[in-house]
DNA sequence: CTCCAGGTTCCGG
DNA sequence: CCGGAACATGGA
């Protein structure tokens, strides 16, 4: 429906545009027969992959280049992972996913409603802010909103947010909504700073901690490094590095992490995550699952 | 019904 | 610093 009739086409080799949408790393994307359709930023585009090409809307070139991140340098950033087993099979079945470059707010603010939530459930709660806060577009397509900015989120009351189902993390989301609406935290400003001290700054806000700092340093500031450890992934490092080993404390599976991926970390940790997650590559008891 | 999900925060060893 | 518990909601 409503699919333009030429798309501009731009070159994306190395890329796998299902892969990279469905990994867990951004949650509002939707699938329209072989396109996909969203929103970067305030911008509503369609994506289409075909070979080595990707096919998106008249205009959304640049945009579309910028945030699928095709100019990250995969072959390099896979040759920067350590060669054991497990950090080559997850490489392996992720080959094209590419971390996109994501508005700071938006990312920040769905990682903040992510705690304890399934992917399908944040997916359902970022719909749902969208829809009840967001600005409809003005080219008609119903149904994609641009994410409500901290303005937005700090004016609305906890009872919007809570029929959004968010529940406990309603008030954490308003709250961090308006330090940052009222300058108390420069998300700008971050961007200045060094990785440490970038996510000490994001910790400041109610309902981040070193985890969702990490998911927002990574997909919404470019840290690349930054590694985000999850249920999941702490399962992967417990199962395929600390076996058999106890007393692994979650600091020390953090330095593990920081020193054994390298400076390209962050993707490391995506294509585990998801290996994890979809590839079903961890011990009987959790493969089970 | 029970269990768990891309956690954070607070509280007592 | 570390382990436990509370915190909402919905799908398996």
């Amino acid at each position: 429906m409503t699919r333009p009739i030429g798309l501009a086409r731009l070159p994306a080799t190395d890329f796998d545009l299902d892969l990279t949408l469905t990994c867990g790393q951004v949650f509002h994307w939707q699938r329209e027969d072989r396109c996909w359709l969203g929103m970067i930023g305030g911008t509503l585009v369609h994506a289409e992959q075909r070979g080595d090409e990707l096919h998106v809307t008249p205009g959304a070139e640049e945009i579309a280049h910028r945030y699928f991140a095709l100019d990250h340098p995969l072959s390099e950033i896979r040759a920067s992972f350590p060669a054991d087993p497990a950090m080559i099979a997850a490489a392996d079945f992720c080959r094209g996913m590419r971390l996109v470059r994501q508005p700071e707010w938006e990312c920040l603010a769905t990682f903040i409603t992510s705690s304890m939530k399934q992917v399908a459930h944040i997916a359902q709660m970022s719909r749902a802010i969208r829809e009840r806060f967001g600005n409809p577009r003005p080219h008609g397509i119903p149904g994609h909103f641009a994410y409500p900015s901290p303005e937005i989120i700090a004016a609305a009351s906890e009872a919007d947010l809570r029929a959004c189902s968010l529940g406990y993390r309603a008030k954490n989301l308003i709250a961090a909504a308006r330090m940052i609406a009222n300058g108390e935290v420069d998300l700008s400003a971050i961007r200045a700073l060094d990785d440490e001290a970038a996510r000490t700054e994001l910790c400041r806000l109610p309902g981040v901690g070193v985890k969702v700092a990490n998911c927002a340093l990574l997909f919404g500031f470019e840290r690349l490094r930054a590694f985000p450890i999850d249920v999941w992934i702490e399962r992967v490092l417990r199962e395929l590095y600390f076996k058999r080993k106890r007393n692994v404390t979650p600091a020390r599976l953090r330095d593990f992490a920081a020193t054994h991926f390298g400076p390209f970390g962050g993707y490391a940790q995506q294509y585990l995550f998801h290996h994890a997650r979809v590839g079903k590559n961890l011990g009987s008891e959790v493969a089970a699952r």
